[in-house]
DNA sequence: CGGTTCATTGAAGCTCATCAAACCCCGTGG
DNA sequence: CCACGGGGTTTGATGAGCTTCAATGAACCG
């Protein structure tokens, strides 16, 4: 594999080669990247004309808040993966995004886009490859919070969030990094950050993986994937879009 | 408004003035036309080559097994809907497709559907449209399951249908007809059907709708919006995005 | 340093699942 | 025509799984 500059071109060249050319387009979306500090909203819920960025450094999630007062964060969102795609095409935003950490990202203007998909079909292909593997993890994440117990569930998100730093280089089957708090973990999970705290104790006790400090660490991969029902497949397909172009294979 | 042929028609026609050639040519993809008995999937989770289908009659699902044995409903699809849209873009469907009522579907080309994006740019805006749609609903459905209570997420459900059939023609604000069991509800909700009676129940009593006979009946629409803090925005947008302008074109 | 955020643990209680049984409607076949 | 059976609905009883409230400690930070 090559050495990418960037985890968007790392994501995007695990699904088709990329040529010298088509990685220098890809660093060109990066032309405007800046610095975003955690906790301001990049995208707001419900508001017009948001902006689309390419995440390159930190963590985001988007979530919906509830008349209650609670929220549901949705998905989160890594470096090399988009923000804000769909509220481009859909000109009003249905989820809010917000930094986790200290963010770097590249704004995105929507016409770039256009232009770069029309002049690179391969690209625009991956991109929507990638795009279709976000939505099937939110399928996933509503399986997830529909039929699995707080402690599959739980396993299922901290494996589903290995593979995919895992694929731009930022962790491995033993472990990663990771600065989700437990009340983060809460609203994506479905759950009370009090609960989530006693799942995370019941992993760490059944010596499956432990997460502390913010870093994860899997210490039986295969009885964690058992017990969560884990799926590579919605994550890791065979290089949809262009045929006679296989993907390389997400190291399992 | 037209009148309209299919529900197809319907449910584009809602979101952009559909011309008389626009709409011979939704008519043409409905050629082939054929009759599905309720129970037996039309596309398999986790198979290649799955075909996709405009839904012109009957109520579908779509959902995902699990390996403990039960089902988590991702989706209902009623007609003027399209069932497998996303299998054709990443080739493995990623979720079953089963009739709930007897079907009537037309077989889609991939082929012919892209042909027909190409030479009409406003159509595949409106159908990118209504995919767009789609996944709103998901992420919806997914942020009821997460945060809302059994009463308030069976009510939005509820709302939500209403909503989708009165597009096509099929309900009201005060009811419409609806041929799902207890059974389907549960699996839908993330609930068990025993709880489901229970909901069905209180909801009759407090006056707000009446679920019998394979009929709703809303009895209090304010009062059912406001329980179950129901959103209109996620569904009825401010019409397509591309109005006048090329549609984006799919990569394939 | 006092203030804030996060992690941790205990106790009490509510929401919902599970098990079990009865009932209804409806179609089928003796 | 009635017995039978099957799918769906309804209701009760019990308890598991989770939430909520409350309190404490650890780590960080202006």
């Amino acid at each position: 594999m090559v050495m990418h500059s960037s985890p968007f071109a790392a994501k995007l060249g695990s699904y088709i080669d990329l040529s010298e050319p088509e990685l220098l387009v890809l660093e060109s979306l990066h032309a405007r990247r800046k610095c975003y500090p955690a906790g301001r909203d990049l995208v707001l819920q419900g508001q017009p004309e948001q902006p689309a960025y390419i995440l390159a450094e930190g963590w985001v999630c988007s979530y919906r808040l509830l008349a209650g007062g609670g929220r549901q964060i949705v998905d989160f969102q890594i470096p090399g993966d988009f923000l804000g795609l769909r509220s481009v095409l859909s000109r009003t935003a249905g989820q809010s995004v917000e930094p986790l950490t200290k963010v770097q990202a590249s704004l995105i203007n929507p016409q770039d886009l256009m232009d770069v998909f029309a002049r690179n079909p391969r690209l625009g292909a991956a991109v929507l490859w990638a795009a279709s593997r976000d939505d099937a993890m939110v399928v996933e994440h509503l399986v997830g919070i529909g039929r699995r117990n707080a402690l599959e569930r739980t396993a299922h998100l901290l494996l589903e969030l290995g593979a995919r730093l895992t694929l731009v280089g930022l962790g491995t089957k033993a472990g990663y990094d990771c600065p989700l708090s437990q009340y983060v973990l809460a609203d994506a999970l479905g759950l009370s950050a009090v609960h989530v705290n006693r799942v995370l104790r019941e992993l760490r006790e059944e010596g499956l993986c432990t997460f502390r400090n913010g870093r994860v660490d899997i210490n039986d991969f295969d009885g964690l994937v058992q017990l969560a029902d884990f799926d590579h497949d919605y994550l890791d397909h065979d290089g949809p879009l262009y045929q006679g172009v296989q993907a390389p294979r997400f190291a399992a």
